[in-house]
DNA sequence: CGGACTAACTAAGCATTGCTCAGTTAACCT
DNA sequence: AGGTTAACTGAGCAATGCTTAGTTAGTCCG
């Protein structure tokens, strides 16, 4: 492991890194952190100490906590992104279900740290707002194409809520799985408020 | 207004109020504060100024900025509560499509508002969380009661989803109100997934 | 090789904020 | 009027976000 607690670097032990090595290391550092607490509850000093170095560094790549912490929730976001998506090889002929699946069994996998990220600290706040509203959108475009849906107001807003439901269900599962993955995914396409073709 | 800013009671003006009025004060100037920006956007000096009070007198009330922001929230959902409920004295025969309008609407009135409490800071933690689950199970509870439907498990989640739909859609509404609420309240009923009667 | 330049890095320190506690004083009871 | 209770203050502590003057690792050029 790359992030193991040491002290700052004293004169002896101090290593220089390129700026976005360091960068990537604070912000595996805070998904790793902040997957089993708040925001709050994780101070830059931790971090820094994780990261084994001075407090002061930190704030030369995040001018402000919550220029850190959107960057964590961002890459978080971005992860979640790259795994709940149609795979392009995937031959189906089901588009739908593959990404309702991959999104699903997402949530499945990282349980928990889902909602801290997602659902977490700071919510209120404009950057992370963007955030989830970015997530929503995509996965709305994701939605129209592959059910080869027109892109309305209207069913986008539709579709928003259908990913809230979806999102609500998979959540659900992961603190008492009355349904298998399966279930949530059939019930899931079954509930699709907007015309479809198979 | 009882809440206009003054120092604190230099002496002179100072007033003692009784526990429980105290308290109430305080709940309703974090009420009005936390409706406009995030719990660490707040400070408790800024509360104790509203109020006219020291520091230190607002933590014997609530022992944590925490228990604090807990009482707020529980406010805020004891108010939402007691908006969404169907009116014991309505004769339409729809009990279901009242308690969607009365929860639809009152998040039409609330806005932005109701983002900041139920999708706001300290989300990961537990009181918080309680908080939101009790809020959840209330709805379920009463849509049960008015579609007669048979409380399972399954049908518990499976309502709890379909309220996370509605209140996507019904916060949609405020942000771009392509449906009006009468449109939001026919299509959630209709994507009931349970089982109901007319 | 070695001197100079860049920028990654440290550490001391400031202001704010959550929280504590010893003491003050308003209000009520007899 | 005196005494008791508890609402209330204010000084102060520790932690935390953030700043900045200065240090040092690494590299480039002669």
């Amino acid at each position: 492991m790359s992030t193991e607690t040491s002290l700052p670097g004293t004169a002896a032990n101090r290593r220089r890194l390129p700026p976005e090595e360091r960068k990537r290391q604070l912000v595996a550092i805070g998904l790793q952190e902040l997957a089993t607490r708040p925001i709050h509850a994780l101070s830059i000093d931790q971090v820094a100490e994780k990261a084994g170095i001075s407090r002061g560094l930190l704030f030369r790549y995040f001018p402000t906590k919550q220029d850190y912490y959107v960057a964590v929730v961002g890459a978080a976001a971005r992860r979640l992104l790259r795994a709940a998506k149609a795979d392009p090889d995937d031959a189906s002929g089901e588009p739908l279900r593959v990404v309702v699946r991959a999104f699903v069994s997402f949530i499945d996998r990282h349980g928990a740290n889902y909602q801290s990220f997602f659902h977490g600290g700071f919510g209120a706040d404009a950057q992370i707002h963007e955030i989830r509203k970015n997530l929503q959108n995509t996965m709305v475009e994701r939605t129209l194409d592959a059910t080869g849906t027109e892109s309305s107001p209207a069913n986008r807003v539709l579709l928003r809520a259908w990913w809230a439901m979806v999102e609500s269900l998979a959540i659900d599962r992961t603190v008492d799985p009355v349904f298998t993955v399966d279930d949530v995914v059939d019930r899931a396409i079954e509930a699709l408020p907007i015309p479809h073709r198979r």
